[in-house]
DNA sequence: TGCGCGATAGAATTTTTGTTTCATATTGAT
DNA sequence: ATCAATATGAAACAAAAATTCTATCGCGCA
């Protein structure tokens, strides 16, 4: 009624509070204090729930709402809503509204900034969504295992070649799967209890990696995969398992986000290897 | 009905959600694609509107919650929403202590924070500092070899195997000088005029590369150097060279700016190729 | 002290939402 | 090919929700 349409963010709808509070009326003020001590309530909570433990009846809240122009509470509680969307934001979304405005100007520029914003933002994504515990679970397979071995095919095989590469570098004795003369499976063959396995699978899912695997998991030796997807075929076979969400241009995908996680990895390992040594357990 | 009481945490719901997949039905296989891909809609979003958005029927909503021990869907919903609510303070909080210092409090986890702030600068670099004519100069050596070689040693081995992968891809003849049996110098005469060579090779430089790219040059064959130092011995031979600033993490170098312009430098090339066909000009 | 205005709370209303039920379609096995 | 078991979809149902309406209360002003 008072106001038209107020399609706001949280920020200005906090910084409205905040500016009127002291000329509304005493329950309006109980309101506004509640709302700003708990955007998480405010956001999720049913009226009856907010109004219970704000101590206000139902309706202040939607007059709250109505005060500030809004259409109703639930037309407010979108823009509580919206914080808790916006902070983290859409990867997705953000990696179609780069491939959008591809103008193909420049061929070869044009990719190369496309690369670059797309990882840096597969970075960003990267970090935000990583669970720290899977890290450390990780990272003490790693430090526990007698060989490493590391598996990948076509794509992911650049991934694997660099685990393997790097982890030498440490006290860690590595071995890359590369399939050399076809010899994956006897490949497969040297990994014995006491060791664990790295696997790299992006879609369509190399069937030699999975096979790879699935010998791991029937002979008990830990396994930390990294893949694409949540539903991954490595997933449910993994001790540990990473989705790393990679970015797109032109249909060709990116592997920064997979080398930064797998870079992560060793040098967590080092780490690890460093202080265990200086505080004198040998394990490994 | 089925199971117990079930309060779970998102990421206990996701790692089930993934592991159950492919024994579910095909719709709630649906469902579950669409749960992991949209945690923010399974989590404000009422069952009319993620039904629609998924293309599947409310009830299935519900049955896909009870598939999983919930009580309903709200019951499933609490779950979702628990994931924008607890991930909210651990974010800044990781922020922060990135941004503060780099104390050595979680190993792994501040690997990865760094690795990624730090690629993300390499990566930002790159855009800038990258020449647009040595780009084009580069795709046009690429778009008419007959067959692209392509070396690297150690470290810079995962960007020659992707390059060799990415490149095989498109109309291109690769061949990736991999070393395998001891036989580089072998593989090396294999190069005949008409190809060309990329190599790739950061410090310390490997000279079996360098011998490499001095036969390419002997041969008169177009090189194409990735390096990391103006002052590396590729660049001198080179017909076109990028230098390359990695960023550098406890004393690990990555990957990420060479991966980037080797994605470009792929992607660059097939857009070339399209264009050139689209246009009738056969140039090889 | 009486009058009028605005704010509040409670009840009623109406809309929305999740859930259940039942019929139909589909799948797999005999 | 037929039947049983299961999965799916449409609609009805019930619960819960937000919102509106109205009576009451408190306060300022004449």
């Amino acid at each position: 009624m008072t106001a038209g349409a107020n399609p706001r963010t949280y920020d200005e709808l906090r910084a409205e509070i905040s500016a009127r509070h002291s000329s509304l009326s005493r329950r309006l003020q109980q309101i506004a204090e509640y709302a700003l001590e708990n955007p998480n309530d405010m956001a999720l909570e049913t009226v009856a729930v907010i109004a219970d433990r704000a101590e206000v009846h139902p309706s202040s809240l939607i007059r709250f709402g109505n005060a500030f122009g809004f259409d109703g509470f639930s037309d407010m509680q979108r823009v509580f809503r919206s914080r808790l969307v916006d902070r983290l934001p859409s990867y997705s979304e953000r990696i179609k509204t780069l491939r959008s405005d591809a103008g193909d100007g420049e061929g070869a520029v044009n990719a190369l900034d496309h690369f670059a914003e797309a990882g840096i933002r597969a970075l960003e994504h990267l970090r935000e969504e990583i669970q720290p515990g899977s890290l450390e679970a990780a990272i003490d397979i790693l430090a526990g295992a007698e060989i490493v071995h590391v598996v990948a095919q076509r794509r992911a095989f650049p991934v694997a070649a660099y685990l393997a590469y790097a982890l030498s570098h440490l006290d860690c004795r590595a071995h890359l799967l590369d399939s050399i003369g076809g010899m994956l499976g006897e490949q497969v063959h040297t990994m014995a209890p006491g060791d664990a396995l790295i696997a790299v699978s992006y879609k369509p899912y190399a069937p030699e990696t999975l096979k790879s695997v699935q010998a791991a998991k029937d002979a008990d030796i830990p396994i930390i995969g990294i893949t694409d997807n949540p539903l991954s075929p490595v997933t449910p076979l993994a001790t540990v398992s990473f989705e790393v969400e990679e970015a797109q241009v032109r249909g060709f995908r990116s592997l920064t986000a997979s080398m930064c996680l797998a870079m992560s990895l060793v040098v967590g390992l080092g780490q690890k290897v460093a202080a265990e040594g200086k505080t004198g357990d040998g394990a490994g």
